[in-house]
RNA sequence: GAGACGGUAGCUCAGUCGGUAGAGCAUCGCCCUUUUAAGGCGUGGGUCCUGGGUUCGAGUCCCAGCCGUCUCACCA
């Protein structure tokens, strides 16, 4: 027989036992709540009377006839004083039958402890469930915590054990989702139409990803999972709906890292009439409301202050978004950061020798960059922009100018061949978005189509399908428009400083165990 | 996909040179009517990730596998 067997058989006989004295945990409906445990903390100088107060048994000391448990929502801590005369006999053995773990409505007083705790002298209270696991719960005093759960795996498979436990991991999750929301308040305030587009597709397109696949049974056919949310918005545009936005999951067949879950969340929105400034704006603008609504302020700090190094050896940085973004032009950067000439880029060959000749290395490995693999001009000058200007955007800067063969869906620059009028933004050396001038010209789009058609031939895996019903709206006519997408993820990993994506999903895919 | 590291009680972890498995907390029993990492005395609890191998003997050494963590690669 294991422990944890016998453990649980332990708890159903006290469960039994409750039954037995007509205090059944699972029969209780409901606890009528005067106060949350730190709504008791918050008001407890303008407190009058007894106060209803429910939640988990965090701590539980008993002594002899009488004890003391601390008991939680989650949110707030509050300390219930259990006295055997105030109680009664009854009362008194299911105070016995508490463990850690169960949950309980208390009804009393408040008043403060000998040793300056502010809380609730017990005159009655319920069990409402009865814990039949030995929970994880560490000790805590003064901030500062014993044991609890810490294996990374084990929180992430059992995410209830992590939020029950673990304060921290509760409050970056709880401020994840409220990153969302605000970002939803954001769109909803400035008058656009939340939509909903689907999620099964025939092509999955919109980005450059592979889908996962599945099969419809009453078609027979295979369908693909969504990578992206472009083409289907876009195609509201076509159809008057001027301000669209979705917020949803893209699902993309690609492995995991720090960064990056198979499932994540993104939020596009497209805007007919504007162009790429009115968008740097609505990212500047969303930024600093959501900043301000979920945390109060628009500076963000990043392991410590600014200019301190922290234990981990991760420089302080201050993000402050109340202020405009940096902007700088993305062939200028590459040229500041690699010292290569814009002549240098007038053809794949001439870029490849040039970054031979000149000796270009890798600012952080000292390596020189080896760029053999690159099959397009476009996809080089990406990648001088990954390895030398993105880990120099620590501050939020929007990088504009983005070459023509990595941007199918951008429209072209019509002041300088080759590129789009396209943007990213960057934070912490990590792009934050990517919005682009919409192309509406369905010739143009079509050419871009069949371009792509033309890598995929060449073995590119990732290179977008034609999509004809997509151009077919196109044709219908659709105004000029900006559009933008934001991994909601990511952003949520900026904000709460998190640096593993995992920390700000309450699910995050693992593998199964024992498989 | 590659490398490094890890997987021992419910939790957090030790385990030396290969010699019958340890601690704290939690559990269970007793004492204790303002404690708070409560305390005191006592008690139970193990597929040492899995499967092979070496050995008289494996938590420990070797091989393979599973899962995880970190780094890298991949990821517009």
């Amino acid at each position: 027989m294991s422990e944890e067997k016998s453990l649980r058989e332990i708890r159903l006989e006290k469960l039994e036992r409750l039954r037995e004295l007509g205090l059944d945990p699972y029969a209780v409906e409901r606890f009528e709540r005067s106060h949350s445990p730190q709504e008791v903390l918050d008001q407890f100088e303008s407190l009058s009377g007894h106060v209803q107060v429910a939640g988990r048994v965090h701590s539980y000391r008993l002594m002899g006839k009488a004890g003391f448990a601390h008991i939680s929502d989650g949110d707030g801590k509050i300390q219930g004083y259990f006295r055997k005369d105030d109680i009664g006999e009854t009362l008194w053995e299911a105070y016995n039958l508490l463990d850690i773990g169960d949950h309980i409505g208390i009804i009393g007083e408040p008043f403060v402890t000998k040793t300056g705790e502010r809380s609730i002298h017990v005159k009655s209270f319920v069990p409402m469930s009865k814990s039949l696991q030995n929970l994880p719960l560490g000790k805590e005093k003064d901030g500062q915590q014993w044991y609890g759960l810490s294996d990374v795996e084990q929180r992430y498979r059992h995410r209830h054990l992590d939020l029950i436990a673990n304060p921290d991991a509760r409050r970056d999750l709880v401020n994840r989702c409220k990153i969302v929301s605000s970002v939803r308040r954001f769109m909803d305030g400035r008058g656009y139409l939340e939509v909903e587009t689907p999620m099964l597709q025939f092509q999955a397109g919109g980005a450059a990803a592979r889908p996962f696949l599945t099969h419809y049974n009453a078609y027979d056919t295979e369908v693909k999972l969504r990578i992206s949310l472009e083409l289907y918005l876009k195609r509201l545009i076509c159809g008057d709906l001027p301000k669209v936005y979705e917020i949803g999951r893209v699902f993309r067949n690609e492995g995991v890292s720090n960064r990056h879950n198979p499932e994540f969340t993104l939020l596009e929105y497209y805007e007919a009439y504007s162009n790429l400034e009115d968008i740097m704006e609505s990212v500047e603008s969303m930024f600093r409301h959501v900043a301000m609504e979920v945390f109060g302020t628009t500076v963000v700090s990043i392991a410590g202050k600014e200019g301190e190094i922290d234990d981990d050896g991760v420089p302080g940085v201050e993000l402050d978004f109340g202020k405009p973004w940096a902007r700088v032009d993305m062939m200028e950067a590459i040229e500041r950061h690699t010292g290569l000439q814009l002549a240098d880029f007038v053809d794949l060959e001439t870029a490849k020798s040039a970054v031979k000749e000149r000796r270009v290395s890798n600012p952080i490995t000292g390596k020189q960059i080896v760029l053999d693999g690159e099959r397009n001009l476009g996809g080089l000058i990406e990648k001088l922009l990954e390895v030398f200007v993105e880990p120099t955007l620590q501050q939020p800067t929007f990088v504009v100018g983005y070459p023509l063969e990595t941007s199918p869906l951008a429209k072209h620059d019509p002041h300088r061949a080759g590129f789009t009028r396209r943007f990213e933004g960057y934070v912490r050396g990590r792009e934050v978005c990517n919005a682009f001038s919409e192309i509406n010209d369905p010739v143009d789009q079509r050419e871009r189509f069949e371009q792509q058609l033309r890598e995929a031939a060449k073995g590119d895996d990732e290179a977008h399908p034609m999509d004809e019903e997509f151009i077919y709206a196109l044709e219908a006519g659709m105004p000029p428009c900006g559009g933008c997408g934001i991994g909601l993820d990511r952003m949520a990993m900026l904000l709460t400083g998190a640096d593993v994506v995992r920390e700000v999903l309450l699910f995050p895919l693992m593998k199964p165990e024992g498989s």
